[in-house]
DNA sequence: TCGATATTTGCCCTTTGGGGCAATTGATAA
DNA sequence: TTATCAATTGCCCCAAAGGGCAAATATCGA
C-alpha cells in the first residue's frame, strides 16, 4: 500500500469520524467567510462543507456526502446572489432529510426574519455572530438531526419487521394486540385454537419479541 | 329566579361555550386597538379578553378566566408602556400553563424578532395584519395548547392511577413490564406465588386495565 | 382497642399460553 | 413437476395466568 493510499485511507476515516459528530453545511457568496467557518468547525470537531450559492449546494451537497452518515444542519445566509435562503429552505423542506437550517444575516428585515421561522427554520442568527452561541445552535441543531435520524430509523426497521409477516399473521397479532384470549381469536377468525397459536408464534418469532409485553411495546412504536 | 338571574345564567353559559371553543387574551396600549379586536374575536366565537398592559395581564387574566375551561392563547403588541412583550413572554414560560404567544408588532427590528422566537413565541405577526392570517395563527394555536392541555390531563390521571397502587404492588407490575411470568417474580421478590397473584390482580384492578397489552400502553405512556 | 388495609400464603380448580409431532391442502417458484 | 412455504388442524403435555375461599400478621388511624 502506497504512502498516498494510507494518507487518504486515514483521511476517510477520520471524515466519517467527523462526519459522525456532525456535518455542518455552510452557504456564504463570499470566499473569506466560508473558509473562516471551515476552519471554525474543523477545529470544533465538525465535517464542514462549504457552497458558495444556493444552487451550488442543491447539485453537490449529496453527492459530496452521501456516503458519510450523521447529523447534519446547513448554516445559509439569508441573502444570496440568485436563489435565496428562504427559497432553499423551502426546497429542504420538501426533501425527507429535513435538515434544520440556521440562518445568519446582517441587514434583515424583520419580514425575512418571520418568514424564515414560519417556514420552518431551526433558528435565525444575526451578525455579529456571537461565537458560544452559533455553536450552541449548531450543537442542538445537530442534535434535532440526530434525533429525527433515530426516529426515522426506528420507525423503518418496525415497518421491515412487520412487512415479514403474512395476512394471517398480521391479522391474529392484531387481535392479541386488542387484548383478546386465543381462543377468542379463533372464534373472530373462524380458525382452529392451534391454528392461531401458530400464526401467533410465528409472528412473535419474526417480530423478535418474547413476550406479550414486548409485543405490545414494540406496537406502540409503529402503526400495524 | 329573577329575570336578572336568568340572564346572568345564560351568560354565563355562553361563556364558558366561547372558552371551549377558545379564550384570546390580548394586550395593546390602544383602546381602539383592543376594541376592534375584540369584536373581532366575539364574532369568531372565541372568548376575548383585552387588556392594556403586560402588568394588568398578569395580574387579571387568572382571576378572570380562572373559572372556564378551554384552549387559551395570547396575542400580544411587542412594544408596549411598562414590560414589554418579551418580558411578559419569559413571565408566562415559567408558568406551568405554557399559553402560546403570538406577537404583533409594526415597527419591530430583527433583534425582536429573533429574540421573539428564541424565547418560544409561537408567532411574530407584522403589521398591516393579514386577516386571515391572524385567524390561522391564532386558530393553530388553540389547537397546540389543546394538545398541550390533553396531554397534560392524561399525564395526570395516569399519575393518579399509579399512586393508588401500593409499593409491593408497584414492584409486581414493574416486574411483570420487564416481561417476567409470575413464578420468577415471586423468585425475585421472595414472595410465593400466589402472592405475586394477588398482588398483580390488585395492581390491575386500580390500574383499570384487564390484560397485560394494555397495561403495557398505559405503561407505554407514563414512568413507572 | 377496634376496624380497615396491606401483606402474606396455602389449597384447589379452570382457562390460557406455548409448543412438539404429524398430517393435509393449496399455491408458487424453480 | 417437484420442492418450498403458508395455512390449517388434531392430539397431547406442561407451564402459567386468573381467581375463589380461608387465614394469619402487621400497621395505623379513630
Amino acid at each position: 500500500m502506497s504512502n498516498v493510499m494510507k494518507l487518504r485511507t486515514i483521511s476517510q476515516e477520520e471524515e466519517q469520524a467527523r462526519a459522525s459528530k456532525g456535518v455542518v453545511f455552510v452557504i456564504d457568496d463570499d470566499a473569506g467567510i466560508r473558509s473562516a467557518y471551515k476552519r471554525l468547525f474543523d477545529i470544533e470537531g465538525f465535517l464542514c462543507v462549504t457552497f458558495e450559492s444556493a444552487e451550488a449546494f442543491l447539485l453537490r451537497f449529496e453527492e459530496a456526502t452521501s456516503h458519510l452518515s450523521g447529523p447534519r444542519c446547513l448554516l445559509c445566509d439569508i441573502s444570496l446572489p440568485g436563489m435565496s435562503g428562504l427559497d432553499l429552505q423551502l426546497e429542504i423542506q420538501q426533501q425527507q432529510d429535513m435538515m434544520p437550517v440556521i440562518f445568519m444575516s446582517g441587514v434583515s428585515s424583520e419580514v425575512e426574519v418571520v418568514r424564515a421561522y414560519k417556514e420552518g427554520g431551526y433558528a435565525f442568527l444575526l451578525k455579529p455572530l456571537d461565537l458560544d452561541e452559533l455553536l450552541d445552535t449548531i450543537e442542538s441543531a445537530l442534535r434535532l438531526s440526530e434525533s429525527r435520524r433515530v426516529r426515522k430509523q426506528e420507525a423503518q426497521d418496525l415497518k421491515a419487521l412487520v412487512t415479514q409477516l403474512t395476512d394471517r399473521e398480521k391479522s391474529v397479532i392484531t387481535l392479541v394486540l386488542e387484548g383478546l384470549t386465543n381462543p377468542q381469536i379463533g372464534e373472530r377468525l373462524h380458525i382452529a385454537l392451534r391454528t392461531v397459536k401458530v400464526h401467533r408464534q410465528h409472528a412473535m418469532q419474526k417480530l423478535g419479541v418474547t413476550s406479550v409485553v414486548e409485543l405490545a411495546r414494540l406496537a406502540e412504536r409503529t402503526s400495524f
